[in-house]
DNA sequence: AGTAAGTAGTTACCAACAGTAACCTAGCTT
DNA sequence: AAGCTAGGTTACTGTTGGTAACTACTTACT
């Protein structure tokens, strides 16, 4: 977030969508409302994410209160993450958008390649 | 958008989040659900927002086709935006999850408070 | 006539941060 | 003892989000 951005308002929807605007927090969202996950299980499954972002973007979700990290005390130690109350609810309004996402996938589409059309011909 | 994400997916979900991920966007698609309004007048009404971030801003969302761009042919030409139908459907979603953010936000605030408290004491 | 202010942007530039590659410690396995 | 897994951290880089300053044209004021 930008000094800025955090200067200028304390509009409580910005709070959210630095979360939601961050694709890996979505990604990470919507695996772990499958169930919980461990560290390398979410690395492998969420494809392209790095260890580094992966990590980073735990420990943003879980300051805001979305994820729970758990240390399990067996042999090798395993870190366990999961949603919270408050992770599932964001689950849901992620999903609602993520729904008008894919019915209104093929109209953006259009208009970009459209748009983009128009641009190179003026070009 | 950086490369990887351009070249790991074709989901939906990211194209409709690299919109609204970006603060600007929902700020102008908020501002012009009330109403057309013209490039000066969105920059005063938006606080803090430049003419650079909102002409570039103001065309991904003109290449998605949620804004409308409309040169009145009048004597100092004016410019006129407004929203396009999907641009008002996809307020109709973001309305919600800032429904939900409004709700949540004493939520993430103590979490984030709480977490940072922790950290602070362990360092 | 000159100048200030409004129209709608563009250009040049910079700093921050998203992201990658490489490394680390520890324990179990072969 | 070499090599696998676990769960990360560190050092570095490149893109991009953002600001400040400028353009070009009109109208209004004095």
């Amino acid at each position: 977030m930008c000094a800025k951005r955090a200067q200028n308002y304390d509009c409580p929807v910005r709070d959210v969508l630095d979360r939601v605007g961050d694709a890996w927090s979505v990604l990470v969202i919507l695996e772990l409302s499958k169930g919980n996950a461990r560290f390398n299980a979410l690395c492998r499954v969420i494809g392209g994410i790095s260890p580094r972002m992966l990590s980073v973007t735990l420990r943003h979700l879980e300051r805001d209160g979305l994820v729970v990290r758990r240390v399990m005390d067996v042999k090798p130690p395993q870190v366990d993450y999961g949603l919270t109350d408050l992770g599932h609810s964001l689950h849901g309004a992620i999903s609602a958008l993520s729904r008008w996402a894919e019915e209104n996938q093929p109209s953006i589409r259009d208009s970009r390649s459209a748009f983009d059309e128009r641009e190179t011909a003026a070009a």
